[in-house]
DNA sequence: ATAGAGACCTGTGTGC
DNA sequence: TGCACACAGGTCTCTA
């Protein structure tokens, strides 16, 4: 399901029932998801408030006051919704009803809600990071730039874009590189910034270090669709994002992701979108506009 | 450094 | 109806 914008929508859904609210009891309703439940995970959540629910990349971060941090990642199914407590009979009243064989993760909260995490794949993982640690833990430590003005600069890009050889593609999907972009976002940031998902990255950085006019163009596509997918609350394709069981609605936005053979939307662009497979992953683009 | 394959896991859609 | 296969929003590990 999820990349940046789908875990912020979470985020922001998740926010108003997660925010101050202490953690009763934690069901952990199997030993692994991605990986096994750390040692001491259950025990060290139950009785903490969370501060504040924050995001980095495609992580959710709950911010205790211990001063440790529940990290979570969604994997490609992962979803939480709440389960009011005060309605729980109403709480799985969902347009497509989710399987709650694959609720492996609940926690109670002291306002009676519950927090349920689903995930079919199971590609998702938890873990507790101590205090003060966030920052120099693996997961953290070599993430690459939020995609957000200010933040994803030319300037920023072409130090990590130059000298590499490999596409475009596979440049902004590396986390290390732009943290929170994946397989939809990549292939409409290329589509918006003209830019061929087979170019090298190297290739748009100049001699002296300086980003080119594609790369800045780059920069501000990424950002740009990145908040508008955030703005419209993510990409609901098969599985629900939010947190309330809606639907994001920027699949509707789509201009090349999922739409091989469809006319190219660029106004004046006889082109038709083509779909091709760079490191496993489709790539949707069109071979007209995207030089 | 980089591409490619395979791994993890379940569900859905397609074609026969 | 059943079956086989391709594919899916992510990421890690191994090979060459």
């Amino acid at each position: 399901m999820p990349e940046l914008p789908e875990v912020e929508t979470v985020r922001r859904g998740l926010a108003p029932a997660v925010e101050g609210s202490t953690i009763g009891r934690v069901e952990l309703r199997r030993p692994d998801l991605r990986f096994p439940f750390p040692q001491g995970f259950r025990e060290g959540l139950e009785g903490r408030t969370v501060r504040a629910l924050g995001r980095r990349a495609k992580y959710l971060l709950g911010h205790l006051d211990d001063g440790a941090t529940l990290v979570m990642h969604l994997g490609m199914s992962g979803s939480f919704r709440v389960a009011d407590g005060t309605t729980a009979a109403d709480a799985f009243h969902f347009p497509r009803r989710k399987d709650e064989r694959h609720d492996h993760v609940l926690f109670r909260l002291s306002s009676g809600d519950a927090i349920i995490y689903n995930d079919p794949r199971r590609f998702g993982f938890m873990t507790l990071v101590e205090p003060g640690a966030l920052d120099r833990h693996p997961l953290f430590a070599r993430l690459g730039l939020e995609p957000m003005p200010g933040v994803l600069t030319g300037e920023a890009l072409a130090a990590r874009f130059a000298g590499r050889t490999t596409s475009l593609k596979a440049a902004l999907l590396d986390q290390s590189v732009v943290a929170g972009l994946g397989n939809i976002y990549v292939s409409e940031a290329l589509w918006r910034a003209r830019l061929s998902p087979r170019r090298s990255a190297g290739s748009l950085v100049r001699r002296d270090g300086s980003p080119s006019e594609r790369l800045v163009r780059l920069t501000e596509a990424i950002c740009d669709v990145i908040a508008d997918a955030v703005a419209a609350g993510g990409s609901s394709l098969r599985d629900y994002v939010r947190a309330d069981g809606s639907l994001g609605m920027f699949q509707h936005a789509f201009r090349v992701y999922d739409r091989e053979h469809e006319a190219c939307p660029r106004p004046g662009c006889r082109g038709t979108v083509k779909r091709l497979v760079q490191t496993g992953r489709s790539t949707f683009f069109c071979p007209v506009c995207q030089g």
